[in-house]
DNA sequence: ATCTATTCATAATT
DNA sequence: TAATTATGAATAGAT
């Protein structure tokens, strides 16, 4: 809703989003309001802008009263040391600032964004980077992949050798019958063998194990059939 | 914004009033993310509904720490309950470590280290975020390399136009100079002329406008030799 | 801050 | 309840 459409995610111009900040927030506190008032709800709303800054909003008189309702549960733990402690804390807490606004600013050059302030040497530095850790992921990746495929291989083998046990008891039986056979024609077991076998070989070779263990083990209802459905 | 206007007001129908609930919480809530996003805020959103159901909204993981900030802040002028303060910086570098944990996790993983927990669509998604990343990267470097290019041309048009300036003036000297020529011999001024003719010309091929420069204008140290230096 | 072309949210309707 | 759609509101970008 404005003059072009925007993607959902940090605006990288300082300028911007601080305008946009402050639109949005109106835009969010009346709207809050309106659902307040037309759907006699209680509503509170809190923002922190990024520099620290807070701007409120609740449907009743005070926040407090909202936040009292708003239950949370707070384990109590004794601690020592009142006043200097709090310095502790706060040291900390502003040394993993620090780290986290450190590390953003460098992942985030990682992610191809924030890249104004680099010279042609950092960006070599961040390309080389960028390069090993592709060639990396990629390996692993395929590592993966043929891990799997020499699985199926596996699998794919066993289950023919299965077969290829059924196939013979199969041979077996059919000889055992043959005296009933000039009485009773072909039998129904005979069939439905000879059916199995056939129709796992043709899967091994193109769709992998899976119909080939629906038919062989369980007949568990396989991912591939609902993800070409959620495909839609 | 509907199929008509309405004012702000209790909405009197039951139905129309829960189902009115139901959309613009999810619109408020909706909006809520995108400030929180767009803008690097964060924003705590509590709404209970006139049955007195609880929604909420918190862009950081826990509602808690959220409101514990908002306690904070407005208690901040005078109350200093020491113990509970405690609390608050406890919470808030609790939220800065896990912050700071998921970050480094995921940015390890840009690194290219740290991969074995992933599935073979997590790598896939984390190979074209680095592919993107590389373009982005190359794009740029490729940017400042052409606009450097440019800039050289531009000053190495300008230099030979400069000297072509000065070889005229140096030919017009000359002839002005014929008639002592006879007298003195090859004079210093013609000699000094030439040799910076000749000088300029032989640099401006090969070598860029830095020494040409030098001879020329004022001697800054170009940016060229900087970066090359900053290599190292 | 103000303006306006667009996209978005949603009231009414089915 | 869950879609659909016409319309008013919000707002991104320009001024």
């Amino acid at each position: 809703m404005g003059r072009g459409k925007i993607v959902i995610r940090r605006i990288d111009n300082l300028t911007n989003r601080q305008v946009t900040f402050s639109k949005r927030r109106k835009g969010l506190i009346k709207k809050a309001k309106e659902l307040a008032i037309l759907c006699d709800a209680e509503v509170g709303l809190v923002i922190f802008s990024s520099t620290g800054k807070l701007y409120e909003y609740s449907s009743t008189c005070n926040m407090k009263s909202l936040i009292e309702r708003y239950k949370y549960k707070e384990e109590n733990q004794q601690l020592l040391n009142p006043e200097s402690e709090v310095k502790i804390w706060q040291r900390e807490t502003e040394i993993l600032r620090q780290q986290l606004e450190n590390l953003q600013e460098n992942h985030r050059q990682l992610l191809g964004e924030q890249l104004y302030g680099l010279s042609v040497k950092d960006l070599q530095d961040l390309e080389n980077q960028l390069e090993m850790s592709l060639q990396v992921v990629r390996m692993k990746k395929e590592q993966i992949l043929t891990d799997e495929i020499q699985e199926l291989k596996r699998k794919g083998n066993l289950i023919h050798r299965e077969n290829m046990e059924l196939y013979k008891v199969n041979l077996i039986r059919q000889e055992n019958m043959q005296p009933y056979k000039k009485v009773y024609g072909t039998t129904n077991v005979v069939a439905a063998s000879r059916n199995t076998f056939v129709t796992c070989g043709i899967h091994s070779e193109e769709d992998s194990s899976v119909p080939v263990h629906l038919q062989l083990s369980q007949p568990e209802q396989h991912t591939y059939e609902t993800s070409v459905r959620r495909t839609k």
